[in-house]
DNA sequence: CGATGTATTATGGCGTACCAGAATATAGCT
DNA sequence: AGCTATATTCTGGTACGCCATAATACATCG
């Protein structure tokens, strides 16, 4: 073959995931989505038949899900969707607002303008969804601008933690992005890390990535305390 | 019942775990220690012959290891014991200073002597365990170290991301804390968090444990370097 | 000796079955 | 109506088997 070829020039891309894979990619997006609700009984059986696949594959799903913490499985009670209590809760944003806040500062240190640009494309789009009333757009856009500020500084481990962690809240996070004035706060919030990080203020854009996860996890806090008072 | 006895009084404990369960922790500790390397092919049929289970059982544990980031899947190659690049490693040691960093200025401003007392008692312990040759204990008495930073200040979600990416390094763990001088630096760099614990000096406590992980993960970077190169 | 073609073996994907224990339903008694 | 005992059903635990594809071994040819 010509030398002059990339190694990759012609590699042949494997296009089909598994059946495991698909049904993963499946379940985990029923539960985050809320198809599956917190303590709803994840019924082997069942789950096979919505599914349309065996029980092993059901049974690896189930086990993937329990590792990333959005299945408990309860002795004598079977796999059920996770609970998450407002302890919990207030942890994760406490530890997003910790990583956020890192990948900030390095963003700010970066100086790359290609950094900002990405950023501010992304807040458009959440400005863009919040006009449009399409909440999960807001979702998939604020994923979009944080997957950037962690990316962008080669900080994919950090995302993939984060990652975890705000699937288990994206209940959560539904329900607090629907607040009110939310859709102008939230940005305007955004907009001042976007700022800092333009202006290269490693400690402007920690303190405000810190303080933006801070006020999504206060309205989180009221809305959870709020539904267990209700219980 | 008596209406005087908790309600846990006579509360049946379920001793037994499941085959998964107990395979699970094999072989996670296998991979831990080393018994499988980074690169190993774990063949499920291999497995079960080693384990003595089904491949049932073997194909969840293996779902499991995967979410967990201790196990690779690559398409066509099965599952092999995830390797570790230098990248990865620095980030793993970033993040936990970030988490540790967070975890000990909430015991400084905690004012507890209990808190005090206990990590002086896992530090006794790791220097006792490096009087010894000991170096499994200095791994576990380490961790209980760790441990109580996050449990005495309630932080379990944090303990449980920070326990997750220490078991990806653990092998760098167990190179580092052999390298020369390390018995008497690594427990002075811990004296000095548990200083500023016990002098409720927040910010100082928050520097110490980023100074200590950071030196760590130094002594990490020079040992991969110095492996990739031999390579 | 290297390249190519073919045969054989290895291995992961996936489905099905059986069992035991827990949960639930039902019957009987007071 | 409430309690207890028994029967039935449900469900997770675990094992095994078959298939298809990939990897490896081997044979043949130039």
């Amino acid at each position: 073959m010509n030398a002059d070829l990339p190694s990759t020039a012609i590699r042949v891309e494997r296009p089909n995931k598994t059946l495991r894979e698909l049904a993963l990619d499946k379940v985990r997006d029923a539960i985050v989505d809320g198809y599956f609700k917190p303590g709803d009984r994840l019924v082997e059986r069942d789950l096979c038949a919505q599914l349309g696949v065996s029980r092993t594959i059901v049974r690896e799903v189930l086990r993937h899900l329990e590792s990333e913490g959005l299945v408990a499985n309860l002795p004598n009670k079977g796999p059920i969707v996770a609970r998450l209590d407002l302890n919990e809760a207030k942890q994760i944003y406490e530890i997003r607002g910790a990583l956020e806040g890192m990948a900030a500062r390095l963003c700010a240190e970066r100086r790359d303008p290609a950094i900002v640009e990405a950023l501010e494309a992304s807040l458009k789009g959440i400005r863009e969804s919040y006009a449009a009333k399409d909440m999960s757009g807001v979702l998939s856009q604020t994923s979009g601008f944080y997957q950037t500020l962690f990316t962008k500084v080669d900080r994919d481990v950090a995302w993939g933690v984060v990652n975890l962690l705000t699937v288990r809240i994206n209940h959560l996070r539904s329900m607090t992005i629907k607040t009110k004035n939310r859709d102008v706060e939230g940005p305007a919030q955004m907009e001042k890390i976007v700022e800092a990080i333009r202006e290269g203020d490693g400690e402007a854009a920690y303190k405000a990535a810190l303080d933006h996860v801070a006020r999504a996890g206060a309205i989180a806090e009221a809305l959870l305390a709020a539904q267990q008072t209700a219980e």
